[in-house]
RNA sequence: GGGCGAUUAGCUCAGUGGAUAGAGCACAGGCCUCCGGAGCCUGGUGUCGAGGGUUCAAAUCCCUCAUCGCCCUCCA
């Protein structure tokens, strides 16, 4: 409906302008929004507005220009005014909404879909935690917020890949696998000396018995570099399983996980650093080699090889985002936690250095989750190994009320997650509003076919029978979600759904509430069946890309 | 000290330069002989942190300031 007010829109300004009534260059392309009140009509535009500062002439006769040169062909205006400021103002006619529920039925559960992707193959990494220890739920955000993303994505028409990169190079590994050779020896009965860096969770002592279990007491006397070798390897691959378990047990399936050690293999790392260093992005100063970040902007330089020799995670980095480019992804998208927002820059400038668009590559930050029970905060800390795992919160209050709640707010705001609230069966747990309106939903398509109704066909209903206001209003909503859909995949902006979704239940039970949708009259029965049932079809579209389920009862 | 972000109703937050700034929660009162009451209806509150600027039009863009948060490793 917006690209056809808008093609109108623009021809009237090109005739207009032909006739020498406005002396403008180019037709910018017109604002069309759907209108907050029905004084203004059903959509409006402001691009007599817009016009008007360029050819310096009053706003409202510019307005009236274009207006007289509109061409309805087809007949949807009922009129069209000019008003306030210069705004076009049209007004629909009534049949024209119901016209659009046509789509619902001929697409159904693609309804919302596109193919603005084109196919463009697009990688979006998320969660990516370190496998030293089980996912907590502040990865729970960062989760759900890429598994969204991507998949809107792919309902817009791209080739999607989600990927985890596993960060299984660095110190960290070793001081896993140490800490998990450390309890080895305390359960066989050895004093140790626990350092406080090393990790505490109760989940090493769960890795060590496992060892004991399979391995026996081997290890005790064994030299560091045997203990490494196994202990590394194995602690890793345990905690990376369990993550996988958690993830999935979440709704989140990575379609591949990225090994950093797969890096560098064949020295790929290196022989990285020497390319650039030849392209003279990379300098030296003693054993240290700089990364001229500062050339894009970047604060300052950044080490890529320490005075040590080893180079830094940002070395590893470059290396991985070249190869997602290699693999053939036209356009990546991290997600990433807040707090490293002052990486930003770095990695923008490293993609540059390699040759790519800067705006190949989007990063969403993700902000940090407040976890509170009963309106109080619970105390975490890393560090003691006391924190709230994913799998707890997905086992206490469900995978459909988590993902739903981590979806509330813009993903750069900080959200408050209460798990009383979100346990809650009740109005203050915005999942089940949703969710109840489809339930409902599916218990009247019931009803209905108990009563020898069933879901007309677009060509069997009356479209003249749909003309209550709360009526339109739904045509309106459902009418709106391909744009919700757009809008949300090319602003990366996921909390749009739960927003749209909580407006469209609302017009829903209102209208539920207020009339009979199966009653005496047949046609009229049936033509709410048919909205009603399309109602049904757009949340169901959409919970699904949320990966939040659409239950038929509650 | 520098960088980034935030500041909108009692609370938590939406708001893509447009008309009278919205939603949920909380609070108060009402609504089923009837398709699911996990629902609906009715109530009201804003110095959009402050000040300046840009323009037909600013919560939105620019500058200054205040407060809060995060970051400022040759950690990952």
């Amino acid at each position: 409906m917006k690209e056809k007010l808008s093609i109108l829109l623009e021809e009237a300004i090109k005739v207009s302008s032909e006739k020498g009534l406005l002396k403008i260059e180019e037709t910018p392309s017109p604002g069309i929004e759907p209108t907050k009140e029905d004084a203004f009509g059903d959509y409006a535009s402001n691009v007599a507005m817009v016009i008007a500062s360029k050819v310096k002439t009053n706003p409202r006769k510019v307005a009236e220009i274009i207006v007289d040169h509109l061409d309805d062909r087809d007949g949807i205006l009922e009129k069209v005014e000019v008003a306030g400021p210069g705004f076009i103002n049209f007004f629909l006619r009534e049949d024209v909404w119901v016209g659009l529920l046509e789509d619902v039925e001929k697409q159904g559960d693609r309804y919302g879909e596109s193919s603005v992707g084109g196919g463009r193959r697009v990688q979006v990494e998320f969660v990516s935690a370190n496998p030293t220890g089980p996912l907590h739920v502040g990865h729970a955000r960062g989760a759900v917020i890429g598994d969204v993303i991507a998949n809107t994505l792919r309902a817009v028409g791209y080739d999607v890949t989600k990927e985890y990169y596993i960060n299984d190079v660095g110190n960290q590994m070793n001081t896993l696998g140490l800490s998990v050779y450390l309890r080895y020896r305390e359960l066989l009965g050895e004093e140790v000396d626990f350092p406080p860096h090393y990790y505490q969770g109760r989940y090493i002592q769960d890795l060590a018995a496992q060892v004991i279990k399979t391995q026996g007491n081997k290890f005790l006397n064994a030299d560091e570099k045997d203990v490494l070798s196994f202990f590394v390897p194995y602690a890793a691959g345990a905690i990376m399983d369990g993550i996988r378990d958690d993830l999935r047990s979440f709704g989140v399936v990575f379609d591949n996980y990225f090994s950093e050690q797969e890096l560098y293999r064949n020295d790929g790392v290196a022989r990285l650093i020497e390319e650039l260093q030849e392209k003279s992005f990379i300098y030296r100063e003693g054993n240290t080699l700089w990364f001229r970040t500062t050339d894009f902007g970047d604060e300052k330089d950044r080490v890529v090889v320490r005075e040590n020799g080893e180079p830094t995670y940002f070395a590893a980095d470059i290396a991985y985002h070249r190869n997602k480019y290699e693999r053939g992804f036209e356009e990546i998208i991290d997600v990433w936690g807040a707090d490293h927002h002052g990486y930003l820059p770095r990695m923008y400038a490293a993609i540059q250095a390699l040759g790519r668009e800067k705006d190949t590559l989007k990063v969403v930050l993700v902000q940090l989750v407040n976890l509170l029970r009963g309106g109080k905060p619970v105390a975490m800390s890393t560090r003691s190994g006391e924190f709230v795992t994913l799998r707890e919160v997905v086992d206490e209050v469900g995978k459909d009320a988590a993902r739903y709640n981590f979806l509330m707010r813009r993903s750069d705001s900080h959200l408050d997650f209460d798990l009383e609230i979100a346990k809650k069966q009740s109005n203050e747990n915005p999942v089940y509003y949703v969710q109840y309106a489809h339930a409902r939903i599916c218990s009247i398509l019931k009803t209905a076919h108990e009563r020898c109704y069933s879901v007309p066909r677009y060509g069997e209903i009356e479209p003249r029978l749909l003309k209550l206001p709360e009526e339109i209003m739904l045509i309106k909503y459902i009418s709106r979600y391909p744009e919700v859909v757009g809008g949300s995949a090319q602003a990366l902006e996921p909390h749009r759904f739960t927003f749209y979704l909580n407006e469209l239940a609302a017009v829903f039970h209102s209208y539920y509430n207020k009339h009979r949708v199966v009653g005496e009259d047949a046609a009229l029965s049936s033509a709410r069946l048919f909205l009603v049932n399309a109602v049904g079809i757009v949340l169901r579209n959409a919970l699904r890309i949320l990966g939040v389920t659409a239950p038929e009862k509650m």
